[in-house]
RNA sequence: GCUGCCGUAGCUCAGUGGUAGAGCACUCCCUUGGUAAGGGAGAGGUCGAAAGUUCAAUCCUUUCCGGCAGCACCA
């Protein structure tokens, strides 16, 4: 047997992962919960009759966890059946923090059903009931199955493909079919779980099945870890968009609008610093900007194909004249319309059409999130129309060094708002597809050329590019670790020709451009979400919607108050004035609580030496500045990245 | 859209088959106070909407609207 370090243990005849675990240590041997053979995790008891190489599975171990979380799943189903024997089970795997056992029963399950099945689960984990795995004939256990009623297992049975084994896992009076592996048995998980809440999910993942009550639960290896996803979960709440966008002033959300957000003054200027911001950068590459309208016609969607395949998601409106008009579910159209307004030359490409493009679309009520998730939303978004590629040339793109150029930029962009971890997705040829292959293999290629360049780490995500081409999607990771998909750039070589643009060559010929798709916000709704998340409500200075509170004392230092902030104001910083009659400490409390992150406190001293008392969001010491000292420093600091 | 839960003052929440309360926020008054809540008074609600049961509904029933969680969806 070879060990994962490299050494080799010798056994005399077939072992278990268990007798491999004692032969190494005791220490290993009690935390041993599987083992993995040849790179296949399995059970501590299976048998091993061949060289091979295997590595002890702990709870502290990735795979361990997994296994763990998917025992708490069948520990739970064990409960359920044992209190609600009418409950069937169908499939109940490990999640990213946990996991969940989807069950039918008429009835739903209440709170109070969870904690009965959660204390009863805490009671199967002190019985410690041994697991073990019986490996049986398919039709047999399909009439085992469909004898004590689990109609959704024996239905799954029947699919399961010829040479693949059966195999069921027995604890107590439990039996599931499970591919495993298991822990030895059900005291090896341990109390470090809670189940969480329950919901509706559909069998197999479609809704057209009947819908199934999933109960969802979380389990760690320790109550230490158990405590801090706990805490986790409270902090994303503190930090919920929804809760700080209210708190902070910055939009609220009403029925007479749903799915749409209503910007407060605060909140719109958060949204116009950065229109602004990306509005700058992207003049600097070389991006136009232009506006198309919101309204278009029937015909143009019908051309698109958007009005046979996404018309539920679309707002129809009529004009007087009965003609159909569509509300914009994307600016691509647009931006062709815009190219195809005039003859074009080769000499104008790459052409970088840019737009904050308003977009609605319908989507189900149920998709609706904040600002996270809604139907009306401004998307950063960019059509870069390329020379058509030769199939047979010498060095790189168009395509190609557009996708390399965006690449850069969009690192750059979201290095500027403070997210430094960003993993790229690269999406290939799906099943249903237009056009030949070559353009498929060297647009692939394109792509993935580009991420390279840029020096980007990415992932393949195979099949599930566009229709009309592949894509790059980029992923960012925030302050609590959670992945948002923000960024895309997509090629697309079937929209222009579509819509009847074309330019001409070289040549003297007509050709349709080939066009990249491209956002890096993506919605910028969301992504304002995604930022007071990010931060929690707590904006680095040029992006807080006020920079600065001057705060008076006493009364007589209100005219001199007066004058900070218009100085700060004068010098383009966003200041508040506050005179109320309220004690400093008051004020400070106040100002704090909304997050700004400069507050200026000025009294008699201040006011008879022209100076200011500087003091920081969070912090609890003041700085003795000159007025004119402060207002440099702070105009300084407060500057937006990148941009001078 | 589906399943479940929820809807009382701007916010957080009590409460009752006989038409409502607290804290914070808000307004006014007193207070001029040096870094996370000074004191007092006042105003504020068709109890999400409609229909039904009832002598009587904020409370019970139904439908609708909206919210939350998950699923499905996300060109």
């Amino acid at each position: 047997m070879t060990l994962p370090d490299g050494a080799i243990r010798e056994f005399a005849g077939p072992v278990t992962g268990a007798d491999i675990a004692g032969a190494i240590g005791p220490g290993l041997a009690k935390a041993a919960i599987a083992v993995c053979v040849d790179g296949q995790p399995r059970d501590l008891a299976t048998v091993i009759d061949h060289d091979a190489a295997v590595a002890i599975i702990t709870r502290d171990m990735p795979e361990g966890l997994e296994i763990l979380r998917h025992d708490a799943a069948h520990v739970m189903a064990e409960a359920v059946k044992e209190l609600y024997p009418e409950a069937e089970v169908t499939f109940g795997p490990a999640t990213e923090t946990g996991f969940y056992y989807d069950f039918a029963r008429a009835e739903p399950f209440t709170p109070e059903d969870l904690e009965r099945i959660e204390a009863r689960m805490r009671e199967i984990v002190r019985r410690d009931e041994p697991i073990t795995r019986e490996v049986w004939g398919r039709d047999a256990a399909i009439a085992f199955f469909a004898g004590i009623g689990e109609r959704y297992k024996a239905e799954y049975i029947g699919e399961i493909p010829e040479n693949e084994e059966i195999s069921l896992y027995r604890q107590g009076n439990f039996v599931d079919l499970c591919v495993g592996p298991h822990l030895p048995s059900t005291g090896y998980l341990g109390q470090a779980f809670k189940l969480m809440n329950v919901a509706g999910a559909y069998w197999r993942g479609d809704a057209k099945n009947a819908q199934l009550q999933r109960v969802y639960g979380t389990a760690w290896a320790s109550q230490k870890e158990l405590d801090q996803y706990l805490f986790r979960l409270e902090e994303a709440e503190r930090r919920d968009h929804r809760r700080l966008g209210r708190d902070l002033d910055l939009f609220h959300l009403g029925e007479e609008a749903v799915g749409s957000v209503f910007w407060h003054p605060k909140g719109w200027t958060l949204f116009r610093i950065i229109e602004n911001y990306i509005r700058s950068r992207l003049e600097r590459v070389g991006y136009h900007e232009v506006k198309g309208p919101l309204l278009l016609d029937r015909s143009l969607w019908e051309a698109t194909g958007h009005w046979e395949n996404f018309r539920e998601n679309m707002f129809i409106a009529e004009s007087r004249d009965e003609r159909v008009l569509a509300v914009k579910p994307m600016n691509c159209p647009g931006h062709v319309l815009i190219f195809r307004n005039r003859l074009r030359s080769y000499r104008e490409l790459p052409l970088r059409l840019a737009e904050f493009g308003s977009c609605h679309r319908n989507e189900p009520s149920g998709a609706l999130h904040g600002i996270m998730r809604v139907r009306g939303f401004t998307q950063d978004d960019a059509h870069i129309f390329c020379e058509r590629p030769d199939l047979h040339a010498e060095g790189n793109s168009q395509v190609k060094e557009e996708a390399i150029e965006f690449c850069n930029l969009l690192m750059s962009v979201y290095r500027d708002f403070g997210f430094e971890e960003v993993v790229v997705k690269l999406a290939t040829r799906p099943p249903q597809r237009m056009g030949g292959e070559v353009y498929w293999d060297l647009a692939e290629q394109d792509l993935e050329d580009a991420v390279k360049a840029a020096g980007l780490p990415y992932t393949l995500n195979p099949g599930e590019g566009a229709f009309y081409g592949p894509k790059l999607e980029f992923v960012l990771r925030d302050a609590l670790g959670r992945d948002w998909q923000c960024g895309t750039l997509q090629l697309d070589f079937q929209m222009p020709e579509r819509l009847g643009a074309s330019y001409v060559g070289e040549d003297g010929q007509r050709h349709a451009p080939y066009m990249l798709h491209r956002a890096i916000l993506g919605s910028i709704e969301r992504f304002i979400g995604i930022l007071i998340e990010h931060y929690a409500g707590r904006f680095p200075l040029w992006l807080a919607p006020v920079q600065i509170v001057v705060a008076s004392i006493t009364s007589d230092a209100a005219a001199y108050a007066a004058e900070v902030a218009s100085a700060c104001k004068a010098a383009g910083l966003r200041a508040l004035l506050d005179t109320s009659n309220e004690k400093i400490a008051y004020k400070v409390r106040e100002h704090s609580l909304a997050k700004i992150p400069i507050m200026l406190v000025v009294g008699r001293r201040e006011a008879a030496g022209r100076s200011v008392a500087l003091r920081r969001l969070g912090g609890n010491d003041q700085e003795a500045l000159a007025l004119a000292d402060a207002v440099a420093r702070l105009s300084q600091e407060a500057a937006m990245p990148s941009t001078t």
